[in-house]
DNA sequence: GCTATCACTTACCTTTTGGAAAGTAACTAT
DNA sequence: ATAGTTACTTTCCAAAAGGTAAGTGATAGC
């Protein structure tokens, strides 16, 4: 009985460190989590709004970015009906789940800086 | 009198993207957080329990994250009076704001999971 | 025809990350 | 003397990440 138990808790804590690593596997890099956090304060972004808010970023490593955030089921692709053609990304609502972990590193952002500063 | 407050919450704004930058610099890479993780369940542990437990890990690849780490106040280096030297890694209190982050990660992991497997 | 805009793509290159394998230094036990 | 333990370090290398600069294709306005 305590040991069926305890495999349950095995498997979930695997479950949890396979979770926490799939996350980070998501969502790595220098960019990602900037663009994820972009979107979310605008709704709709073009291409070109990225671009240029996202600063620093070159149009080869955000139409990369872009693409795997899609692949990964985190934001939506939609061609508008325009001329010349615009291109408008959003989060899904899936991805809007990643809002704790924007704001909690955003949070532990703010102490390290408070902290560093002390010294 | 809204030009201050704009400039404030302007400033504010710049402060935060600017705390979020460096907490994604600082816990970048595949393994820091993982380390991280490992240390908030055992307060302390030596190199050797480490590289047997955070998986997959070298010990060189080890030794470079655990000097980052320590660069960066999130944990602390003890030599022990022991033969052989052994030598334990904790957390600081200050690494333990990091909670929220990991916990933030590992439920959108569940999540991520989750919706992956609907399919 | 020429220029401009948008959303990319391509080629090339440098830097960073991280792994494999072996070695080292200090010390203990046999 | 030799083998074992701990905590690393060193060398060498491959792959990934990311930047620069230029180009492409569709279309519109002048």
């Amino acid at each position: 009985m305590s040991l069926v138990r305890n495999n349950k808790e095995k498997a979930n804590c695997t479950e949890r460190i396979l979770a926490f690593k799939d996350s980070i596997e998501l969502l790595k890099g220098k960019w990602k989590l900037y663009i994820l956090q972009m979107l979310s304060t605008s709704e709709t972004m073009r291409f070109k709004d990225l671009q240029e808010n996202v600063v620093g970023i070159t149009p080869k490593v955000l139409s990369k970015e872009l693409q795997e955030l899609e692949q990964n089921l985190l934001i939506t692709r939609t061609v508008n009906n325009t001329r010349p053609v615009t291109v408008s990304y959003a989060l899904t609502k899936h991805a809007k789940e990643t809002e704790p972990i924007i704001n909690a590193l955003i949070d532990f952002g703010v102490k390290h800086r408070m902290k560093i500063k002390e010294k």
